[in-house]
DNA sequence: GTGATGACACAAT
DNA sequence: AATTGTGCCATCA
């Protein structure tokens, strides 16, 4: 009998949902690695997210990949320089500033999304 | 299968 | 406020 054991590893929703999370984000507006976790169901897995959108950069992505930054407000991608000043550079392009160290105001650009989207059982 | 690495986060020092 | 340490989830060697 070939059932088929569709079951998607855990992993593959989240990811799908924490991209889906990222598409929300509009121009001008930032979330945290911890906050899309979060929001994809996974609170602990804000590096997981770093890595599946590390997949998804490119001219014709439909994610907005430097929307995403860390919970200090800043832009991580140690050791790419080159891809994070792209990143820095894309963002104050849509209007976000950053301080002169590189942080800009969580307070003040955080994006938040107005409802819940599905459940979340952790 | 084990250990190292990474676009993170948070608590402790 | 800046560093360090520990926890987390996933990917790679």
């Amino acid at each position: 009998m070939s059932e088929e054991i569709e079951a998607l590893p855990a992993l593959e929703e989240f990811v799908d949902r924490a991209l889906w999370m990222v598409r929300q984000v509009p121009a001008g507006r930032v979330a945290t690695y911890g906050q899309i976790a979060h929001l994809a169901g996974r609170t602990r897995a804000a590096r997981a997210v770093g890595n599946a959108l590390r997949d998804h950069i490119g001219p014709n992505s439909t994610v907005p990949w430097q929307r995403i930054i860390n919970a200090s407000g800043g832009v991580s991608f140690k050791g790419d320089v080159v891809r994070a000043t792209m990143q820095r550079t894309l963002l104050e392009a849509e209007g976000v500033a950053f301080s002169r160290a590189g942080i800009c105001a969580l307070g003040t650009y955080r994006w938040q999304p107005e409802r819940v989207y599905w459940e979340m059982s952790e």
